[in-house]
DNA sequence: CATTTTGTGTCAAACGCTTGACATAAAGAA
DNA sequence: TTCTTTATGTCAAGCGTTTGACACAAAATG
């Protein structure tokens, strides 16, 4: 009810809405006395100026949307997290959108976030036709997928990834690996993992399986299934690289079940490293993803492009084996 | 740069921006035939109606703000998705803030959540004075908290929790319990759970000790020195009624590496059944709180502030014990 | 003393949209 | 025929800011 304007201020502080503006802003001259007055009305008043008529008049929100599957995955929360953590430290707001990989409300979110200005948007979903996106005209990061020459993207080393933990499951001893991984129809650079599985296996001449999820990959409630039609159908997989340490969990737990004993009869490597890998027990050997950083990363990425400066494409960082008790 | 408005669809279909506005609106008389027409000049022009310019005449941005400890924490991962997901479908946009519990960071989120128009806010995190809250003079939803008698609260039954977990840790022949929960220093319902874990070890006649967390109950960081303070101070628990599961999953793996076998030495039962608590192994015994109809809950009341409805000021949702491997 | 700098004011346009007031005209109903 | 309903248009104000143009005066500088 309050809606105290600028026009109150000026009037409290006895000045005109030009001088109150220009102490907000700091432009123009103003004496230490005037910017005082204007403080302390502003004070009394409770006053905040109104972001939507600041932005309406700056074509700029400073407002980023960010989409991703779902924030309830652990690896997005994480990434979620960090991503809100550095658009605040550079006086961004984020907007939250869990796509649920559903090309519907995918669209319907991208709409949205269009129609409301945002500057930017961070997507670690992308579910539609690269046009789509393209024709936004909006600053856009992606993560995990490169939609076109331009479009800046941040992944970790997927390729590296998949090398270092099978690698591992070989030299432990497996003979017969799987790597469970999300479907590989979607055009995501976490492909390049289970290329690198393969290539690994195939180098080393070790026996191998794919096991791919549904479509969406980030539906937890599938894993248990998943994994457990894998040791149904595979008895003698001696090691398991997991998309991710969720996926990881669950095998865990259905070994457990099962009374294979990790790391004696089976072997585990996940992927991520988020902060649950090491509650588990035993404690799981992981690919680590550098999941701060590339929250970071993509916010100077978006940062970058909203200010028009020059960015580069291919953000790949890097990723690290972390060993624990699994293998 | 398109910046296509509302003036260009007008000038494209041959009508004015009232007409435009009306079909955008629905009000006044409009002909199929034109109705049409605009339409097809919106699509041409790929036009979307500048939602700040609509907020800021209409007082309206449908917007909610969220501000939570950290979105990196499981309970409030998920409690974060589901009031996104109702947000969505009542036609809001969530603007998420992680204030790590750091009073200085609530304050200027809340301040820049006022400034942004946001229709109402939900608090999962509230460090601040109560009048802070107050005096922002905006619908509110508070998650685990009471700050006022007229700003309504969602909970779920804390102190139903900590007795049925009490009971089922003495059930089971804990002879010697111990409570990990957050700062009972902070004003929250939470602390119900230790009132009841007391109460009933008391009134059973069973050992039992507190243990307290750091003044930021969610920085996962710190839960294994807690837990291993807990174990080298008392060497004799049978039993753990944990704060939350992931400090559950903290006790399972520290419990795992001194050896202390789950459920036959120490019994745990976690709090929340967040999705990771089927995941470890073994299962997690906890009390689960309805996550989505919490958030589905929150969303509602925040609706019905909005649109100046009635509300039930107290709404406390049932918990429910699951029972699974660790007790 | 003349000039420049500093401090403040007035005024009005603009951002993109909605809405009320009012006018006009054609089609249908009485 | 007259009245009502339907369909569209014109015009202008308003939402809360920012900002440029311009004016004026006091203080500082040369």
């Amino acid at each position: 009810m309050a809606a105290v304007t600028i026009k109150d201020v000026a009037k409290r502080a006895g000045v005109t809405v030009t001088t109150v503006s220009r102490v907000l802003n700091n432009r123009g001259y103003i004496s230490e006395a005037t910017r005082e007055k204007v403080y302390r009305a502003m004070k009394e008043l409770n006053y905040q100026p109104n972001e939507i008529a600041r932005s309406l008049l700056r074509r700029r929100t400073n407002i980023l949307g960010i989409i991703l599957p779902t924030v309830a995955h652990p690896f997005f929360s994480e990434l979620a997290f960090f991503i809100e953590y550095y658009a605040y430290e550079y006086g961004y707001k984020v907007m939250l959108c869990n796509s649920q990989l559903d090309q519907k409300k995918e669209k319907e979110y991208v709409e949205m976030l269009r129609a409301n200005q945002v500057d930017g948007i961070i997507m670690a979903s992308h579910t539609l036709e690269v046009d789509e996106y393209l024709s936004l005209k909006l600053p856009l990061v992606t993560f995990d997928r490169q939609i076109a020459p331009d479009v800046p993207f941040v992944s970790s080393d997927n390729y590296l990834g998949g090398t270092l933990a099978t690698n591992l499951l070989i030299d432990r001893g497996c003979r017969k690996i799987a790597h469970i991984c999300g479907n590989l129809r979607l055009n995501m650079l976490a492909n390049q993992r289970n290329k690198a599985f393969v290539a690994t296996a195939q180098a080393r001449k070790v026996e191998y399986v794919t096991v791919e999820t549904d479509l969406n990959v980030f539906d937890m409630r599938q894993y248990d299934t998943l994994v457990l039609r894998l040791l149904e159908e595979h008895p003698d997989v001696e090691g398991i690289f997991a998309g991710s340490d969720v996926i990881a969990a669950s095998v865990i737990k259905i070994c457990h079940q099962r009374k294979k004993r990790i790391p004696e009869d089976i072997k585990v490597v996940g992927y991520d490293d988020v902060s649950i890998a090491s509650f588990l027990t035993p404690q799981l050997t992981t690919i680590r993803q550098p999941i701060e950083d590339m929250g970071r990363l993509a916010v100077e990425l978006i940062h970058k492009q909203i200010n028009k400066e020059a960015v580069t494409v291919e953000n790949v960082l890097p990723v690290t084996l972390v060993e624990r008790e699994t293998t």
